[in-house]
Formats: structure tokens, sequence, C-alpha cells
DNA sequence: GTCTATACTCTGATAGAC
DNA sequence: GTCTATCAGAGTATAGAC
């Protein structure tokens, strides 16, 4: 996960030096916590104190690392989509196409099995309309998929795979992986809880895709 | 939509009558109104005032009809559950299997098209844990699940499906139809907000199953 | 840097007039 | 049945001692 996040206070030209590794620590401890007490209860659902107790912290003791309840909340944002995104943009023009969208896929399974609070940050937030990210999405977000759709496309144009709309495609397999972090609770409690809920969903998904992009 | 509500207050044997045209009117206003606050905002997002907002009522009046947020809360889940899993119960083991799958993923997606609200309140409960729902869904569901799994798994012992895992491919149908409602707001932003998410949805997951689905 | 005490706002719920 | 006014509790944020 990245962390570049933004200094606080007055950071003139004269001390760099302050900032500790303490601070540095505090700061991912104080994210880390509220990473898991907002993907459980949405931005509104958590409070301050709730991630002071998962921090060991005190409540004014956040506040003096963080602006604010929001500022937490749209530091994790930030962290987070560019990790999101990465898998989409490690598809290669030049590689074989269909183990290039397995590929993909597997990638983003792997994500939603490493971190599931992630992902339903991530849908919590679009649930609500998407009010502090759309910005990204209209742009960075957008653009990579429309690159990408017309990639899918050009392959499908040259018969390397079969010609299936790029787009819901693409929006296919973000359903398919993060619906086993975001829907876990549901899964767990249909298969038992001593189940991991993606256990045999690559397997799935990969007779899935393979048939579905198989020239013809 | 269902709509079976507890009557509220004392209701004694003697005065029966007195559930008026207009009791039931507002008590449909105001679920109304809290469905579409619930889903956009989550339980504890929403507010009384919100509701009544959206409601043309004021706020001691909406708790005149119902005990609390919760209760409105509850009655809401109580009605959907019951729609929500009604397409699942239409498949007809007699039937033909993949035109019986073909036609509860299209049901299914219906249902994400034409109740995108009820979707959101579901995705909402869920990413959190489910915690007013979870008996509902460790029994009737889980049941429910169990018996199409098996149905599943015997059409493909006698070779009329493709033999695939039944609780993936029961998964993924929820997964790919209900992200259209539950993400509509980033596939609106992505794909333009004048094109309707579902554009192209039904094609695309017809192709999808049909190529699975298919004995080989 | 971290804590205790506290100010202030928001929100769910009730009282009571009409 | 519906409203205005209001209370009580929760929750964000700050003041100020240490």
């Amino acid at each position: 996960m990245a962390q570049a996040n933004a200094q606080r206070g007055s950071s003139g030209a004269a001390e760099a030096r302050t900032t500790t590794r303490i601070q540095r620590r505090n700061r991912r401890i104080i994210l880390d916590a509220a990473l898991e007490v907002f993907s459980a209860h949405g931005f509104r659902g958590a409070t301050l104190d709730q991630i002071a107790a998962e921090a060991g912290l005190s409540k004014p003791n956040i506040l003096y690392y963080f602006d604010g309840k929001e500022a937490i909340h749209r530091a994790l944002l930030t962290d987070l989509l560019s990790t999101w995104l990465d898998p989409l943009r490690m598809l290669n023009p030049e590689g074989e196409p269909v183990a290039e969208i397995m590929g993909y896929m597997r990638r983003k399974l792997a994500m939603s099995r490493e971190f599931p609070r992630e992902s339903r940050l991530f849908a919590n937030e679009i649930l609500q309309g998407a009010p502090r990210i759309e910005a990204v999405i209209r742009t960075d977000l957008r653009a990579l998929v429309d690159d990408t759709a017309a990639l899918l496309r050009r392959w499908a144009d040259q018969g390397r795979i079969a010609p299936v709309d790029p787009y819901h495609l693409i929006f296919s397999i973000w359903a398919l992986t993060q619906h086993y972090a975001d829907f876990e609770a549901q899964i767990r409690m249909i298969r038992g809880d001593d189940t991991d809920p993606t256990d045999g969903a690559e397997a799935f998904m990969d007779t899935l895709y393979t048939r579905l992009l198989a020239p013809r």
C-alpha cells in the first residue's frame, strides 16, 4: 500500500527532520485502524471512538495526526485508488490476449483475497454514489478503461479473442472478483464459516473466461 | 413489492376498521422515502430528517407510523427479502437445464434494473456483515441455495450442463447482475451518464453462460 | 506527543397543543 | 393525525494540563 500522506501543520523549509519514525508509525497504525472501521461500517457508521480503540490511542491523539474524520477517510481512499488500478495497468498489449486477460482476472481476484477491507471501503464509496472519488473515476479510471476497451476490441477484430463487448467484459471481472470480498459475509453464511469464500473461485472463473474468450 | 407491515399500537379485537386508506398510504410513502435514503446512505448515514423531507411529512409524524428508525429499516428488509429470493425459487427441476439457468439470470438482471434501490439496500446490509438479516441468510437462503446447488449438480451429472461448481455458478449470477445496480454510479461515470448501465449486459451474460454451460 | 475535561452540533425520540 | 418545541444522547472537535 502506498502512503504518501500530505504533512500536516506548517511544514516550512526549516524542520524536515521532525518527521519521526514514531510519527510515521502512528499514522500507519491510525490508517490501518480506520480502514478496519470504515470498511466495516461505512463513513457515517464509523466513529472516532471506534478508530481510537482499534488503534490503541486516545481520540484527541488521533486528531493530532489527522485534521478530522474526513481527512482520515480521504487519506485512505487516496492510498487505495492507485493500488486498485494497478492490475489493469499491467495489461500488456504485446502479450498473448487470452493469457493477458486471465492474468488480469487472477491479479484482481488475488487483491480481493489479500485486501478485502480495501475492497469494501471502495464498495461503500461507490454505493453511496462515489461522492469523494467521483473526479478520479471520471478522469483517470475512465481513461484507463477506455484504453483497455480499445485494446480488447482490437484483439477481437484480429480474431485473437472471441468478439465480446469489452466494457462488459471488464465490468464482469470487477463484479466477480470483488463479490468475494464485498459479499464475503453472505458467502460465509451460506457455505459455512470455516470455508475460505474464494475457494474454487479461481478455477471457476478460469473455466468461465476460457470458454468465453476462445476464438472461434 | 410485498407490504405485510405489522400493525403498530394496541390493535385490540375491537377496532379493525381503523386502518384507514390514508394510514396505509402514508406507510407506503414513508417506506418508499426510507428506501430512497437508506439505499443511498446506509443505515447510519440516513437520518430521519432526510426521510421526513423525502416523504413530505414531519419527523414526529414519521415516528407516529413507525416505532423508530430501526423499525423502518427492519420493515424494508423484511419486505425485500421474500421478493429477493423469488427468482431462485422459480427454477423448475423439470425444465430444460440451460434454459432454466438463463431464465434465472434474466429475472435477476431484470430485478437489478427495476429495483436498484432494493439491491443497494441489500448490498449495504451485507457489506456491514448482515447484522439484521443474518438469521434469514443462515436458514432460508442457505437452504434454498443448497437445494439449487444439488439440482445443478444433478444436471451436471446427467451431462445436461457442463460440470461446473454449482455454488460459484450461483454466486457469479448474483455478482454480475447485482453489480449493475450496486455499482451503477461507477458504470455511469465510465460509460457516460446518458447510457443505461445495463445496456448490453443481458446479451453479454447470455453469451457468457451459453458458452460456459453448453454440455461437451 | 499524549492525555482529561469539555464545548458544541447533530440526530433520534418525546411532550403536548391543535 | 399532524405539527412545534424540546429533551437526551451520541459524536466530532478543541482547550489546556502534563
